[in-house]
Order: C-alpha cells, then structure tokens, then sequence
DNA sequence: GTCTATAGGCTGATAGAC
DNA sequence: GTCTATCAGCCTATAGAC
C-alpha cells in the first residue's frame, strides 16, 4: 500500500483496488454482451468477477455507469485501431478496411454483441454519445471507399450499404460461431467451422468481387 | 357471445377472447423485439394491448410460454415462405434466396430482433426446438446454391459463410433503418434512407457478382 | 373471460462495521 | 477498500370475486 509500483519490474503489479476494478469490467463485459444490460444482475457479475456486490457501486457508481465505462472503452478502442490504418499504401483498401472492423471486434469480444443489443433498441438509440460514435464508426467506410477504383454499377452503393454488407456478415458470423458450435456437438455429422481469419478473406474476396473492375 | 360469426360477411368477427389474444401476441412481439425477454414486463405488454395484465397468464401460461409461441410463428412462417418458392424456375436463384429471407423479415418485424437475440445469448441457444429450427433455416442456402452456375472459386465458399453474407446484412439493414432515422433527426445533413426493397436488389446483385462467372 | 388484490421472490443500492 | 446486512421497489403468477 505503501509504494505503487515494486522495483523488481517494468510493469507495476497492480493492487487490490486496481484488480478488483478489472476483475468487475471484464466480468461485466462478458455478462453484459450476452444477456444485456436488464438481464445481468449486479450479483451475477460480481459473482463471476470473484469479488463482493457492494464494490460495484462503490468503484462505478451503479450498473448503468459500469455498461456506459464499458461499451465507451470498446468503442473507442475501435476508432483507434481505424485511425491507425494506413489505407493510402495498401493495396486493397477493401479488404484493409474489412480487417479493421474484425480485429477490432476480436480484440474487444463484447464489441460486437453490445453494439448489436444497443441498436436492436429504439429507446435506448438515441442516447447523444453512443450515436455520436456510431456515426463516426459508419462514416470510416464512406472514407476508405473513395480510396478504392470501383466498378462503375458499383459507384452507385450507398456506402452505409457497404458498411452493413461488411459489419453485418462479420458480428453475425462471430455470434453464429456458438450456434455452429451448438450444432457440432448436436448433429450427427459434423459442422465446418472456417476461423475468423478465413471469413475475413473470403468476405473481402466478394467485396472485391463486388466493387472492383473485372 | 351467442353466435361465433355474424352472417354478414365470410370474415368473422372476433369474439374479445380471440382479439385478446390477439391483441398480446402483437404487444409482445414488438416489445419482445425491442427490449428482449428479461427486459420486457407482463405490466408492459398488457399495457400495450389493452388488457389486463392477468389474461397473459390465463391465455398463454405465463410469460415464458407466450415468448414461445410467438418466435415459434415467426420461424414457422419463414420455414414456408421458402418451401413455397419456385427455385428452379428462376433465372437468378441467388437473387430469389435473399428475396425468401427479406420477405420472411417483412412480414413478422418481430423474427430478426428476436433470432438475433436467441442467437447473442449462449444459454438460451441449446434449446432443442430452437436449434433445430435454426438449422434448418439456415441449410436453404446450401440447397439454393446447388442451383446456381457457380464461378470457379467461388464453389470453395461455405454455404453457410453465403448465408451469413446474406442474412447478416439483411437484419443489420432493418435494424440499421432505426439508427439511420436517429441520425437523420440529429444531423445537419440529410442522411439517405434505401428502402428494403432497394436493399434487397443491391445484396443481390453483389451476391451475383461475387458467386457468378464473369 | 375478465378483473382486483396480493403473495413470494428477486433486484440495485447503501448504511455502517472493519 | 472491503464486507455484511438490509431496505424499498419491482417483478410474475395466482386466488378468488364477478
């Protein structure tokens, strides 16, 4: 308690305080992403988190301001990881732009479903923050778009059309892994189950397919 | 309460019993979309269909049950609406498979938020009856591809990668059309708003040009 | 079939000891 | 900072009058 950081490392060992803060956010994350916000109990998450219920309150203030700490870090996780592209030196911009969105997501496994669940909710839609950031996650693929030498039907795209054509098949496959999954140990015969990886490609290989020149 | 139908036309009326079971399901399939099981009350949906909050239970057996029956509609019905359509007359199969789910989310609102919702929460998902439904559901694609003159590298596609290139963007679209109204209240600029059916024709013909011979 | 009233359980937050 | 104990509010389901 008495220093912070020992001297036998470059990274500090973090106290009890600090653990307990990561334990409740990573916990929450999970739970959050699949039961949503109403369906997760403070005692689930601080039963998963290894720690006492009243520290929820104590450390976030409330449920409510834990989920906003938490979606907003993965969020602007994202907007990182797209602002750090290097789109003007790739050679295909289209498929670069696939492979941001899935790292992200990857990176930030509650990413994908917490945004879902947002926007599944009219009411909750129009909290100002949220769809500010929204908004600006959708406007990178307007961005990357005019870097890429379309087909000339393919000029035409709405690039929030785009934008779903991609986000859509990449949360949709990360949340169909468990179904597939469910199925595998159900059916008979058994299930392919393609990686993250090999999605990425194949769908940047029909974005191309669909927006360059023959 | 005497007679089940008037004599003045070939369309009954409903007795309050049929139109208050009527009047629930609708109720609940929207807030059951919108706001997901846990989130959604009895008070709520009696709320929204004008009704007392005790016929819920009387006429479906409780909370749970209701939530049954009406996913169990709205799969069912999609289940039809594919066995219905006429595959091996079209001269675009591809297009007419992403018409057979649009439609299917056309017509029950409701099918897509709660598919989506079954399929985010890893619990819920081994329900058997669920499951098995879902699959099926998803094994039309395989069967629409063998219809279709397939380009070269693209017969190495998982079908089910197909689907979820399909049905993904198709329920990220109809969602979608809420935050994009958002969007259109907030912003100084006027945001494009495709309809579904616009939609549908782009999937489609991105889907032909990534699957079809040049 | 419909309604009112209520039981029984769960939930989030917090006061106060340590 | 952490923990225990507890409260007030909300939830679903149902018994019983009509």
């Amino acid at each position: 308690m008495a220093s912070e950081a020992p001297s036998t490392g470059t990274a500090p060992i973090a106290d009890r305080a600090t653990r307990t803060r990561r334990a409740i956010m990573d916990a929450a994350a999970k739970l959050f992403a699949d039961k949503g916000f109403k369906a997760t109990g403070v005692r689930d998450i601080a039963a998963a988190a290894g720690v006492n219920q009243a520290l929820v309150s104590y450390h976030f203030g409330g449920k409510g301001a834990l989920y906003h700490d938490i979606l907003s870090e993965a969020v602007d996780h994202a907007a990182q990881l797209a602002g750090e592209a290097d789109l003007d030196s790739a050679d295909y911009p289209e498929r670069e732009l696939v492979r941001i969105f899935a790292a992200a997501m990857a990176s930030r496994p509650h990413l994908g479903p917490m945004i879902l669940r947002e926007q599944l909710d009219p009411e909750q839609l129009l909290r100002p923050e949220s769809l500010t950031k929204m908004l600006g996650f959708m406007a990178l693929t307007e961005a990357v778009l005019a870097h890429i030498p379309l087909r000339e039907e393919a000029r035409r795209y709405d690039p929030q059309i785009v934008h779903l054509t991609i986000v859509g098949p990449l949360i949709h496959f990360l949340i169909a892994t468990r179904v597939r999954e469910a199925a595998a140990q159900k059916a008979a015969r058994p299930v392919s189950l393609p990686t993250l990886d090999e999605f990425v490609e194949t769908l940047g290989d029909m974005l191309s397919h669909a927006l360059r020149p023959t």
